[in-house]
RNA sequence: UCCCCGGUAGCUCAGCAGGUAGAGCGGGUGGCUGUUAACCACUUGGUCGGCGGUUCGAGUCCGUCCCGGGGAGCCA
C-alpha cells in the first residue's frame, strides 16, 4: 500500500484529457500530456502550444499563478519537449482552436536539444531523411488520418457486402507473371522466395471457397520507376468475387471509391482543411462514374493530337489527358488483350479485347483501380500461359481452380496511396504512406 | 537505364565577368504581462559534396565520381 505522499506524481493529477475533447472540460482542471509544438514568451506571460496527437492547445503561463519552479521550467523547454501540463480549460477567442489552458503546473518529461525540423521551410530530401520526425507535423498527421479513414472505409465497404477478409501470402514461390521485377530473398534452404506483387491469384482460390473475398496488405514492385505515382512498397486492397462479370466488378469498384470519398468528406473535413484540399471536386464524386472503352479513349486522344497506335497501353500523360475530360473518376474498359495480363478473359464480342477495366482518378492522379474478369476455362488459360511464356508447373495450383468447379469470376485491386494522394491533393504518393520505400530510399 | 536541374552555415537560399563567403530562419544571451511563423537588441555559426585538372589565384571554369530532386522508360 502506498501512502499519499509516496504516490508517484502522475497519480495525484487531475484527469487526463484529449486536446480534441477540451470543449467538454471547460471550467475544469485537467492534465494534458504531449509535446511542445510552439513556444512564445512575452516576459511575465508565456505561451506554449502543445500537441497530443488529437489536436493542439495553447497553454498560458502567468507568473504567480503556478509554482515559481514550474514557471521557470518554461525557459528550458525546446521544440518537441515532452511534458505534462495541468490547468483549467477555458474558452478563449484569441487562442487557436477556441480553447486554452491556464497552466497551474508544468512538468517537463524530456527536453531535446536541436530538434532538426523547424516551423520554416525544408526541402523534400531533408524531410524524407527525417520522416520519423516529419510525421509529427500537422500536415503529415492529417494525411495519416485520411489514410486511416480510407482503410477503414474499404474494410467496412466489403464487410457490409458480405466479402470475407482473406490474407494472402507476402512470400511467394514464383513470379505471378514473368514481366515484372520482383524483390528476391533467400528462403532458408529452399532456394529463393519473392515478395508478393499482388494477392490476386491466391484471392481467386479463396473466392472459390467463400464466394466473395478481399485482401488488404502490402505489395512489392522492384521496378525502377521514378515518378510521383510509384512506390516499391505500397498497399493494395483487392477484391475477388465468384460469378461476378466485368460489369458487376466495375460497379463494385465504383461503389468502393465513392464510399471512401464520402467517408473522408464526412469524417475528415478538418484534416482536408489543414491540407488546403479543395473539397468541391471530391463532393462531385458520386456514382455513376463515366465509362468509356479503350477504343473511345484512343479516339479522344487522337482528337487531342496525341498520336497513339491501337494496342499500346496508356502512359501517365495519356491517363491524365483522358481523365481531364471528366470531373469524376473514369472507368476505361476493354483494353487490347496484347497489353494486358494473361489471366484476363477475352471479350466474347471482340476476342482481341480483354474484359478489363482501369479506373483513372481525376486531376491527373492516374490509375487507382485495375480489374478484370478472369479466364475461367482451363484450356484457354493453358494457351495463355504458353503465349506469355510462363511456366505451367509453379501455377498448377492456380490451374486447379479451373479443374474443379470453375466459374466466371472477376476482381480488382485498388492502390491505397494513389487514392489517399488524390483525396489529400498531394503532389507525390510518398507522403501518402508513413514510411515510403522508393527506388533510392530505404531510410528510415 | 536515359534526359534535365541541383549539392555553399543546423535549415532555406544568395554569391555578378575567377580575386579568398553572405542573408533569413534556427541555436545562444538579454528585454518585453496576450503572444499567434510574436517582436526588439546583441551573438554563435562554413573541409563551398569527393577527387583530379586549368590558373598567380577556383564556391565560380574543365573532367570524373558520389548524393539528392524532377521527368521518361518500365509499371497484371
Amino acid at each position: 500500500m502506498t501512502t499519499e505522499d509516496q504516490r508517484p506524481k502522475t497519480e495525484d493529477r487531475p484527469p487526463a484529457a484529449d486536446i480534441a475533447r477540451l470543449a467538454a472540460h471547460v471550467g475544469r482542471t485537467v492534465s494534458i500530456r504531449g509535446w511542445v509544438h510552439h513556444l512564445r514568451s512575452s516576459g511575465k506571460v508565456r505561451f506554449l502550444v502543445v500537441r497530443d496527437g488529437t489536436g493542439l492547445v495553447q497553454g498560458v503561463l502567468v507568473k504567480g499563478r503556478l509554482p515559481e519552479e514550474d514557471f521557470a521550467a518554461f525557459d528550458r523547454l525546446t521544440l518537441e519537449s515532452s511534458l505534462i501540463l495541468e490547468g483549467q480549460v477555458r474558452a478563449e477567442a484569441r487562442a487557436p482552436g477556441g480553447f486554452e489552458l491556464e497552466v497551474t503546473r508544468l512538468e517537463p518529461l524530456h527536453i531535446p536539444q536541436d530538434y532538426p525540423i523547424s516551423p520554416k521551410e525544408h526541402g523534400v530530401g531533408f524531410l524524407m531523411d527525417h520522416r520519423h520526425l516529419w510525421l509529427r507535423s500537422p500536415r503529415q498527421q492529417a494525411i495519416l488520418k485520411v489514410r486511416d479513414e480510407v482503410c477503414r472505409a474499404c474494410r467496412d465497404y466489403f464487410h457490409d457486402r458480405g466479402f470475407v477478409l482473406v490474407d494472402t501470402p507476402i512470400l511467394t514461390p514464383t513470379a505471378c507473371e514473368g514481366t515484372t521485377s520482383l524483390f528476391e530473398t533467400d528462403y532458408l534452404d529452399r532456394g529463393k522466395a519473392y515478395l508478393s506483387q499482388s494477392g490476386q491469384l491466391y484471392l481467386e482460390a479463396a473466392a472459390m471457397a467463400l464466394g466473395r473475398v478481399y485482401c488488404f496488405g502490402p505489395t512489392f514492385r522492384a521496378e525502377k520507376s521514378k515518378t510521383r505515382r510509384h512506390l516499391t512498397e505500397f498497399w493494395m486492397v483487392e477484391a475477388e468475387a465468384a460469378f461476378y462479370t466485368l460489369d458487376e466488378v466495375m460497379n463494385l469498384a465504383e461503389g468502393l471509391v465513392a464510399f471512401a470519398v464520402s467517408r473522408v468528406l464526412a469524417h475528415r473535413r478538418p484534416e482536408l482543411q489543414i491540407l488546403e484540399r479543395d473539397v468541391a471536386p471530391l463532393e462531385a464524386v458520386v456514382p455513376p462514374f463515366p465509362r468509356i472503352s479503350y477504343g473511345e479513349a484512343l479516339t479522344r486522344l487522337n482528337e487531342q493530337g496525341k498520336e497513339m497506335a491501337w494496342g499500346e497501353d496508356f502512359g501517365g500523360d495519356e491517363e491524365t489527358l483522358i481523365s481531364q475530360a471528366f470531373d469524376k473518376p473514369v472507368l476505361v474498359h476493354r483494353y487490347p488483350r496484347q497489353c494486358k495480363a494473361f489471366y484476363m478473359e477475352a471479350d466474347p464480342d471482340a476476342p482481341e479485347l480483354a474484359l478489363c477495366v482501369d479506373m483513372l482518378a481525376p486531376e491527373g492522379y492516374g490509375e487507382i483501380v485495375g480489374g478484370s474478369q478472369r479466364v475461367a476455362d482451363l484450356d484457354v488459360l493453358l494457351a495463355r500461359l504458353e503465349e506469355h511464356r510462363l511456366p505451367q508447373e509453379p501455377l498448377e495450383w492456380y490451374l486447379d481452380l479451373r479443374r474443379y468447379g470453375s466459374v466466371p469470376h472477376s476482381g480488382f485491386g485498388l492502390g491505397i496511396e494513389r487514392l489517399v494522394a488524390w483525396l489529400c491533393g498531394l503532389k507525390h504518393v510518398r507522403e501518402a504512406i508513413p514510411f515510403p520505400r522508393l527506388l533510392d530510399r530505404l531510410y528510415p
